[in-house]
DNA sequence: CGCCTTATTGATAATAATATTCAGTTGAGG
DNA sequence: CCTCAACTGAATATTATTATCAATAAGGCG
């Protein structure tokens, strides 16, 4: 089952240590935003620049677009396909609330839904071939009801 | 369930029409490059673009990228995530060819892989919210072993 | 069958997201 | 506290994808 652990500075500064990296203020800040975000939120580069921006505590958009690959790749964050154009961050989440997303390719309406299924043969597909599990996630493409009508779909 | 019709030119033509929209040389070319492309296959948009200028029918990298879309929100072909960058495409496939994949985040090593419970899971989840359902694929982001021992991760 | 309307194409230029470079800074281990 | 390499920020570069627009060609219709 994916084991995305609930991270703590402490924790993140482990596991970057662990490989030669390290815990920065700007790391620890990105972090906290994500945790700190409602469920079902979910930030672009752009969105995070900006919010963090407003907040008082600037990062550059350099720092952050590192930041949101390092993390996806640690499978901190998941890398969402929401919109066309840019990609959209969340949290990495255990059990209970990961989650998969409904998406109108038209209008990227996006609605979430989970399943314990899904995470199960995906845990279970990546173990068969010795594949370290980070992030696991079904995208749905669709047209939204509003959508199929507007545009006789 | 996913309904993925085989598509031939005649019933290209039926389905763009209804629409008020056109059957052009490009857009059957292109729908049979994917149809003969080899189960496991997917190309991205420049891979496209070299294939046909090969074969001597040439088409504009305007066109390839214009039809890449319109295909895929007709569900005729299905967008891929397989490595940073681009996107790449293949034929949406009916019940049973559909897949999923398994990408190595570092390496982009994919490995792709069936499942009948996730696709009835999505089309149930597309259905319950009235949305019409173009394409359901689970995305599995995990390091591959060999990643995994040459980073140590 | 041939006309007329309008979608489509191809060439080019524009856009925008993301990556890179590099000098200065700062974690972290010793 | 010292050293060194990882990190940041600012600016620049890259590159996938889109938009523009004149020329072309589907397809409905008489």
């Amino acid at each position: 089952m994916l084991n995305a652990p609930v991270y703590t500075s402490a924790s993140l500064k482990a596991e970057l240590n662990e490989k030669g990296w390290r815990l920065t203020p700007q790391r620890e800040v990105i972090l906290t935003v994500f945790q700190n975000l409602p469920e079902g939120q979910h930030l672009s580069a752009e969105d995070l620049y900006a919010l963090l921006e407003e907040q008082g505590e600037g990062i550059s958009l350099s720092t952050i677009y590192r930041t949101l690959k390092l993390m996806s790749r640690m499978g901190i964050l998941r890398e969402l396909e929401l919109a066309e154009g840019h990609k959209h961050y969340e949290i990495n989440q255990p059990h209970p609330h990961h989650h998969h997303h409904l998406i109108c390719v038209r209008c990227s309406k996006t609605i979430e839904f989970k399943s314990d299924p899904i995470l199960k043969i995906g845990t279970k597909a990546a173990q068969k071939e010795g594949y370290h599990l980070l992030d696991c996630q079904l995208s749905i493409h669709a047209v939204c009801p509003t959508c199929q009508r507007s545009l006789l779909v």
